[in-house]
DNA sequence: AGCACGCCGACT
DNA sequence: GTCGGCGTGCTC
């Protein structure tokens, strides 16, 4: 007997396997098992069995891991379709669908579930939450495969609504996804579904320990747990009559995952979604361009909260032009006076502050001090990064460069300088400003020790900490009553990145910082300090209006023919050596642009990656814009060799970038 | 992806 | 004269 293995390696076919004769009755498609390959011993996934092969020198299989396939066949199809969709070889998209090392012994967690009786009924649900769950609960009765955006304020009660249909679905005898962005897992929001559904609910992330992600697998896949509470991969979970998916805060980055399988949870969500016969329900005070585009043209079902539980009402929002305090001669001051005079207000009444600065702006874009206008590509409107070594303005989209002028372009006076600061520096100018006030910093570099994240918001959420500075993690997620002032160090690191989403990402952090205040019975104020208080993302912002925002963001996205019109693939061609890499990836859009002529697609670059050097690998990128992503990806499949290499250097395949 | 093979420059 | 850089090709 032989078997067809795929592997977890860039490799888009099967190899062949004699099965050991003992094992041949056990071995089923779906199983994993352990294979020699090359001198190599690997872990590879059982395609399916055959009674020949076409290989002249067989070699035989190591060990059956599985005797129990690990995969369903919907999960199968769904692998199926990752591979299909993204470009990954089958082995990829399986990898990235069973959690690694996972192995389950049969007398493991053979423990009961020990089922809690769901104690909390949850609150009155107001008129527009009422109609909205209607509707939801109206498509799971009928088991049609319906996908539905909810598009609901900060506070307007999402969660809730979730928690309701969650029940409903269960109460029908079927499973439900709840998936949550990464920074939103956390311990109150685990509480939560605890409260309500007790051991019912599995809570899946990339951090469990193996033993309690083989037993929540176990689980979950014996239907001893029905719903489960996930970041990204959740989406995968092996739930059998699946009814619902929840996407909450669809519009997170995190949902697109950055290796292979490179996947956007969304995508996947739908693609099972109508292979189970579920409702898939995308909730966010934000919505992303794409899936609001989507609902208005009816792909999606449009539900919306538009009022705040308890009438309580939205923060009023100021915002700074920093143009002005630098006319006053305010220039090296972080904080403006305004700020500044509301921290000390805050800080007298003993309220609480937080500060944000969206420090992840680490490119250096050239900007007039006079205006604020930032330098950017006339072709992608993407600010235009700056190059020390050949004092240069380049696009890293297009890769067209131009000298650095000496004076801004838009007011034609003053000069070009560039900008670049972090949390940590407004961190120690609080500490000067408000020596007797308890002052903590959020940010990555804060949390990286082991608890300090726990321990911060231990010490937040019991009021320990009068003002807080951080970066986007201080956006999301903190439900502190307490807190009266947000302050918007600068609107602008968010806006000036060299990505077309740079106003969408703007809105929606600023719509979410403003959300932390006033969620208590004391009003909450707001301040932005931007150089571009015209922008219409932090106009938009500031009057909580996100039906502007999508006005003009999506006139901007049909002039330049970006997604929801078009859709990108990303094409990264990496190596050891400037110079090869640079020509690869010339000759890969050259060859692209053969391929692609006289269809209604674009190759784009090819330019020098936005980190182009990263611990000595250069990095040069291009991107296929187009209609469709099918016939791009087969141009990308037929111009890379096996093994995704071009002259030899491998290049990742990113469908949908972020 | 990883690993071996094979071909051209600076070293004991 | 060899050691080792990386370009090329293969893995059932």
């Amino acid at each position: 007997m032989i078997a067809q293995v795929v592997f977890n390696l860039p490799l888009d076919r099967a190899f062949d396997y004699l099965v050991p004769p003992d094992w041949e009755s056990l071995i089923q498609p779906g199983a994993r098992v352990e294979a020699p390959f090359g001198r190599r011993r690997l872990v590879g996934y059982v395609v399916k069995t055959a009674a020949r092969s076409a290989v002249k020198e067989l070699r035989t299989l190591l060990r059956l891991i599985d005797r129990t396939p690990m995969l369903s066949a919907e999960q199968w199809k769904l692998a199926r379709w990752m591979a299909d969709y993204y470009g990954c070889s089958l082995g990829e998209a399986l990898a990235g669908i069973v959690p690694t090392a996972l192995r389950i012994r049969e007398d493991m967690a053979s423990d009961e579930p020990r089922l809690q009786r769901s104690a909390e009924e949850g609150p009155v649900l107001t008129t527009e939450q009422q109609r909205a769950f209607d509707a939801l609960t109206a498509a799971a009765t009928a088991k049609r495969v319906a996908a539905f955006l909810l598009h609901g304020v900060t506070g307007s009660g999402k969660t809730e609504l979730y928690l309701r249909l969650i029940r409903e679905v269960l109460r029908q005898g079927r499973s439900a996804i709840c998936l949550v962005p990464e920074i939103m897992l956390t311990p109150q929001a685990i509480d939560r579904f605890r409260q309500r559904f007790g051991e019912e609910a599995a809570v899946w992330h990339s951090r469990l320990t193996r033993h309690l992600r083989a037993l929540t697998w176990q689980r979950l896949a014996r239907g001893q747990c029905r719903i489960v509470v996930g970041t990204r991969s959740a989406v995968f979970a092996p739930l059998s009559h699946l009814g619902l998916i929840v996407l909450d805060e669809e519009h997170d980055p995190s949902y697109k995952q950055d290796d292979a399988p490179r996947y956007h949870a969304r995508e996947v969500a739908m693609a099972r979604a109508r292979e189970a016969g579920a409702v898939v329900l995308l909730g966010s005070a934000t919505p992303s361009v794409e899936s609001y585009y989507a609902a208005a043209r009816k792909r999606l079902r449009l539900l919306e909260l538009t009022t705040r539980v308890q009438g309580r009402a939205m923060p009023k929002v100021e915002i700074v032009d920093l143009r002005q305090e630098l006319a006053h001669g305010r220039r090296n001051a972080l904080l403006s006076l305004r700020l500044q005079r509301a921290l000390e207000r805050a800080v007298a009444l003993q309220e609480h502050a937080i500060l944000l600065l969206n420090r992840r702006g680490f490119a250096r874009v050239a900007q007039c001090p006079s205006c604020g206008a930032v330098a950017r590509c006339d072709a992608c409107s993407v600010p235009l990064i700056y190059h020390a070594t050949t004092q240069q303005l380049r696009c890293h989209y297009c890769s067209r460069s131009q000298p650095a002028p000496e004076t801004c372009t838009a007011c034609s006076r003053g000069y070009v300088r560039l900008k670049g600061s972090g949390t940590q520096r407004v961190e120690s100018e609080l500490h000067r400003l408000f020596p007797a006030s308890a002052i903590a910093r959020l940010d990555s570099d804060a949390t990286k020790p082991k608890d300090s994240h726990r321990r911060l918001y231990d010490a937040i959420a019991t009021r320990q900490v009068d003002l807080l500075v951080g970066t986007q993690m201080v956006a999301k997620g903190l439900d502190l009553p307490h807190v009266t002032l947000v302050g918007v160090v600068s609107a602008d690191t968010a806006l000036n990145l060299p990505d077309f989403r740079a106003g969408e990402r703007t809105f929606e952090l600023l719509t979410q910082v403003a959300g932390r205040a006033g969620r208590g019975d004391r009003p909450g104020r707001v301040i932005i300090q931007t150089f571009c208080p015209n922008h219409y993302a932090i106009q938009a912002a500031s009057r909580h209006d996100y039906h502007a925002f999508y006005r003009a963001e999506i006139n901007m996205r049909k002039r330049l023919q970006l997604p929801p019109f078009t859709q990108l693939v990303e094409l990264t061609v990496q190596g050891g050596r400037r110079v090869r890499v640079e020509q690869a990836a010339q000759a890969l859009a050259d060859a692209l642009r053969r391929r692609l002529s006289g269809r209604a697609m674009q190759v784009l670059g090819p330019a020098p990656h936005r980190l182009a050097v990263l611990r000595g690998t250069h990095r040069w990128h291009l991107v296929l814009k187009g209609k469709q992503v099918s016939p791009m990806l087969a141009a990308v499949r037929q111009a890379l060799r096996e093994g995704r290499r071009f002259h030899g250097l491998p290049v990742i395949v990113d469908v949908d970038p972020q």
